[in-house]
DNA sequence: CAGTTGACACCGT
DNA sequence: AACGGTGCCAACT
């Protein structure tokens, strides 16, 4: 796992690694492929996801507050809060309930 | 090769 | 407690 690849294509493992109804913040990520101050590549390397043919759980990544900074980013604003309540995840005023609860780290179960 | 960017995180006021 | 400014690392132009 994310060993010969870049950290960019690390991000992008992570991202689809984050099961259902969990979310993840871009400093876990950033942590977990060894450079925790990398967390603004993490935001730049999802920013390129939508550039792939390959679905990105983007929705999935919030930022440690677990505010949806990136939703602006999708193709429909509102977009990102719609995947998240579908996946049983409750979100008002774009940011996440109970976000510590439904945090998963990357790295504790990706290993 | 060097400068700029990027969906953040942390510290100080 | 909330807001603003600074710092980080890697990729892109």
């Amino acid at each position: 796992m994310l060993t010969e690849e870049s950290f960019f294509q690390a991000v992008y493992t992570v991202t689809r690694a984050i099961p259902y109804g969990r979310v993840t913040t871009y400093g876990a990520i950033a942590r977990c492929m060894g450079s925790p101050g990398a967390s603004r590549m993490v935001g730049w390397a999802l920013n390129n996801c939508h550039t792939l043919d390959d679905f990105i759980p983007a929705h999935r990544v919030v930022n440690r507050h677990g505010l949806l900074t990136g939703k602006h980013h999708f193709r429909h604003s509102g977009l990102m809060q719609e995947l998240l309540e579908s996946e049983d995840i409750k979100v008002i005023n774009d940011c996440v309930v109970d976000f510590e609860e439904r945090f998963w780290d990357p790295c504790s179960n990706l290993i």
